[in-house]
DNA sequence: CGTCGGTCGTAC
DNA sequence: GACGTACGACCGACGT
């Protein structure tokens, strides 16, 4: 008996609606509803994991009427259709198991109950143990000793002793209790006041239907109870027989057929990365197989000279870099791979550290070797942020020329919206490819090591893999790229920005340590006294940065007015705005202000500003992230220079730490309202357009069109107001915000936002337009053609829609002046060549560059960059470029 | 001890 | 509910 082979008839049908309603809602991106495919396929796997079976098979109703409809018309009419959201989910679901490679059955006119039956007997006649596998209690009827029930979702088996226990009654009586006390959920009616209790002493007692009607006479004494049975003879029978699941449909397969075959990875992977469902997705992801691979270590001096040779004859290769740091101006080179071929890779260890290791070339033979061939522009390269190995290999003594493309950025300009353009998610998006992690080979945590420290055994497959996914991913991209039309974007925007920026990031800009060093202790100073009389305020100690303890002290402790609770209704909010109102009422929240902002200076920036300062050159190395922003901006991290303080005076103070090399001044190039001035250019706005041209203050025109006032009525509070709504419009404000912001009444703030709808009618008809035509494509794009999808504009949801509009209207214009700036960038950066200028450009702070220049070329670079960057692209409306120069960022700007 | 969401604040 | 795009410090809950 223990080795009779076992099957899992599988009750699909019911395992729908419980999968259906156990999820509450899931839905992907798009609003596909996924969660009683994924309840589903949490039971199947529940059933493959745990059971691993041999046999197993899924049954299903088939829509229509059923024998048991022709026997009673009642039957299940009690049931509500199916509902639409689960509808659309069945076919996922079969095609989901069809990927796990297990049979599906159903037949018209009978229900999974009755071919999980009829199975369940045929199996056993066959010397199988069944197990049922449902959560429905009408199955308990067909149990036997080799045959019982699973239910996966509250994993609880039921077989003929646990119904004995249960219930003190045999599995085939289950089906006489049914018909005496009627299934509510089938709507089989059964006896008038009868339920499951008294059914089952009936039953216990007279053993079967037949039996209580022979000897009915018996229960006399019982007056209602035998009215009630003596009135139900025929419908007792009736139910009986609609509760009986039949075991005798002519079926078709047979048992052997549902012998289950390997699941089908590549086809679940794939359904389950099209709904969504992140971890089993990579679950299913193939591990490729590694025999296919061929990841080949290259150290001697022959053979580094053929390969060498071979990539400089293939029309394109991958490149990848081994490095000690994440940081590529700090990293040294560990290793180099190649791939110009799929499933192939090379690996040139060369400062690897393990000791036993083979011998490692020379650096004096890598430079030999490859200088040459890595910087001639006519052989084209790609890589994987290939901006960091530019860096590394710089460092080493090579410029990588031919820079042709790179993985990295063409995910990103194909979808900019998903976060993390990781190989490693590379990999699984497009070949549903597991990559060795940076943990399997170097461990992880605190005993993590560098990857100087990695065996070069292990160093081969993880450094080659790279270069061979990297080259994979190019020829699936460059194809991808073309056909979305972002080819311009990508050779003549980012390809030449990665060196651009490169180049600005090893050269760094130059902080005063001593100005920092001098803040962080006043601004130490200050927090300490700050802190004494905020803990005196509040008549105890707690953790001031803890918002959280904050709300209680100011509005359990001492009961002030609740302005706000924060978003997620966690808590009180204590942000700026509230604080401010109650500083009107209270000491504690006026030092409180005060905290936080010397707080945040001090924490963020001053401090943070020092760590990261490198030792040896006194200047700061941050990184441009080329593929982080939706709408094509740049970011920038390690630290952060695009939000250092500026408009606010101790704030400022930062600005002033910032400064350029002995002989130097620094420049700011800053581009005067970039953002309007594209929106005059996409809106053909006519006002704005003149207004443009004319060179006038833009938000003083405003102010006339909105309030419509004479010039010399403008005082400097309405150009204020006028400001405001030129730049909510971009953002796509609402009146509510408007009038809180303004601090006038609702009716007042859309009163204004009318009259500039009005006036500016061709923005208003932009913003209706860009909005309907997204609505239409789900897709926005900039005046260059990046893209950025925006599915949420037809959602239901009124706020993630409204969301969506405000983006689709900001994005074209915020993306049009990034494309705007990186193509000066590019275009300032020959230009500087060009004109044999050794000033350098520093940073980009999304509409500002920033130069270090020797003062003798002052004037010179000021020509140089208000020609291209008024000239970069001409647009409806001329662009304007403002300079400043200093002696630091403060003053420049 | 690391991760992650929440809150807050800085920039354009 | 209510202004688009970022980065990051800090807290605290949670999982290992």
């Amino acid at each position: 008996m223990a080795h009779s082979k076992k099957i899992f008839l599988i009750d699909g049908s019911a395992f729908l609606y419980r999968a259906f309603h156990a999820i509450k809602s899931l839905a992907t991106s798009k609003g596909h509803p996924t969660n009683a495919t994924f309840g589903f396929a949490r039971i199947l796997l529940k059933l493959l994991k745990d059971n691993m079976p041999e046999y197993a098979v899924v049954m299903f109703d088939v829509k229509g009427p059923t024998f048991r409809h022709k026997m009673y018309d009642q039957y299940k009419a009690n049931r509500s259709p199916m509902p639409e959201e689960l509808i659309i989910q069945i076919p996922d679901i079969k095609r989901m198991i069809r990927a796990f490679n297990i049979p599906i059955v159903e037949k018209i006119g009978f229900e999974a109950d009755d071919l999980v039956g009829t199975y369940s007997k045929l199996a056993q006649e066959k010397g199988f143990q069944v197990v049922m596998v449902t959560g429905d209690k009408d199955f308990k009827q067909l149990i036997t000793d080799s045959c019982i029930l699973w239910d996966p979702m509250k994993d609880t088996i039921t077989n003929k002793h646990t119904i004995k226990e249960d219930m003190g009654i045999e599995p085939k009586q289950f089906i006489d209790i049914l018909g005496l006390a009627g299934d509510a959920s089938d709507n089989i009616p059964g006896v008038q006041g009868v339920g499951p209790k008294t059914a089952i002493k009936l039953i216990t007692e007279f053993d079967s239907i037949e039996n209580i009607y022979e000897n009915l006479a018996s229960l006399k004494k019982k007056k209602k109870l035998y009215e009630n049975l003596s009135n139900s003879k025929d419908i007792v029978f009736l139910s009986r027989d609609l509760a009986t699941i039949d075991t005798h449909v002519k079926v078709i397969e047979q048992i052997e057929e549902f012998k289950l075959k390997k699941i089908d990875t590549q086809k679940a992977f794939e359904l389950f990365q099209e709904l969504e469902f992140k971890t089993l997705a990579t679950e299913f992801a193939q591990k490729a197989d590694k025999s296919e691979k061929i990841y080949k270590l290259v150290t001697k001096t022959k053979e580094l000279e053929k390969l060498a040779h071979v990539l400089e004859n293939k029309e394109i290769f991958a490149i990848d870099t081994e490095t000690t740091s994440k940081n590529p101006t700090q990293a040294s080179l560990v290793g180099i791979s190649f791939s110009y071929a799929k499933n192939q890779g090379y690996y040139i260890p060369i400062s690897h550290t393990f000791p036993e290791e083979v011998d490692q070339p020379s650096k004096e033979d890598i430079l030999r070797i490859f200088k040459p061939l890595l910087e001639n522009p006519d052989i084209k390269k790609v890589g994987q942020n290939i901006k960091y190995d530019y860096i590394v290999l710089s460092r080493f003594g090579i410029t990588l020329n031919g820079i042709a493309f790179d993985t990295m950025i063409a995910s990103y300009l194909l979808n900019p919206s998903i976060r993390g353009h990781s190989l490693d998610s590379i990999a699984m998006n497009l070949f549903g490819y597991k990559t060795i992690s940076y943990e399997e080979v170097a461990g992880k945590g605190k005993n993590q090591i560098g990857f100087a420290q990695v065996p070069i055994s292990q160093a081969i497959n993880y450094a080659s893999e790279d270069a061979d996914i990297t080259f994979m991913a190019y020829q699936y991209f460059e194809k991808e790229i073309k056909k979305k039309g972002l080819s311009k974007l990508m050779k003549e925007f980012e390809i030449p920005l990665i060196t651009v920026l490169a180049h600005m990031e090893m050269e760094g800009i130059k902080v005063d340590k001593d100005v920092l060093k001098h803040l962080s202790n006043t601004f130490e100073l200050e927090l300490n006294d700050l802190k004494k009389e905020i803990y005196t305020l509040s008549g105890e100690e707690f953790n001031i940065n803890s918002s959280q303890q904050l709300g209680v002290i100011l509005f359990e402790k001492l009961k002030l007015k609740v302005v706000k609770k924060t978003k997620k209704k966690t808590g009180y909010s204590t942000d700026v705005e509230v604080l401010t109102k109650l500083a009107q009422t209270h000491e504690l929240p006026k030092k409180l202000l005060r905290y936080r902002t010397v707080k945040k200076l001090k924490s963020t920036y001053v401090d943070a500003l020092q760590k990261l300062t490198n030792k040896e050159t006194g200047r700061i190395h941050t990184s441009f992230n080329q593929t982080i922003t939706v709408t094509g901006r740049l970011s920038s991290s390690n630290p952060n220079l695009q939000n250092i303080p500026i408009r606010k005076k101790e704030g400022k103070k930062i600005r002033k730490a910032f400064i350029p090399k002995e002989g130097h001044t620094l420049i700011s190039a800053d581009y005067s309202q970039i953002e309007l001035r594209i929106l005059a250019h996409c809106a053909q706005d006519e006002i704005l357009i003149e207004a443009f041209n004319n060179d006038e203050d833009i938000h003083k025109r405003t102010a006339l069109e909105v309030f419509q006032v004479l010039p010399e009525f403008v005082t400097d509070d309405l150009r204020s107001q006028a400001k405001t709504i030129n730049f909510g419009i971009v953002y796509g404000m609402s009146g509510f915000r408007l009038a809180n912001d303004l601090n006038i009444s609702n009716k007042m703030a859309n009163a204004y936002i009318d009259s500039y709808f009005k006036r500016y009618s061709g923005v208003k008809k932009f913003i209706d337009t860009t909005i309907e035509e997204t609505k239409k494509t789900c897709e926005v794009s900039t005046i260059f053609g990046r893209k950025r999808r925006l599915d949420d504009i037809n959602s239901s949801n009124a706020n993630i829609r409204n969301f969506a509009q405000r983006a689709a209207v900001n994005t074209p214009i915020q993306g049009s002046a990034a494309d705007l700036i990186k193509l000066a960038m590019i275009k300032m950066d020959a230009a500087l060549k060009e004109n044999k200028l050794t000033s350098k450009m520093l940073l980009s702070v999304h509409d500002e560059i920033i130069f270090e220049t020797p003062f003798e070329e002052k004037d010179q670079l000021i020509d140089l960059a208000r020609t291209v960057m008024e000239q970069v692209y001409p647009l409806k409306v001329p662009l304007k470029v403002n300079f400043g120069v200093g002696e630091n960022w403060a003053q420049a700007h």
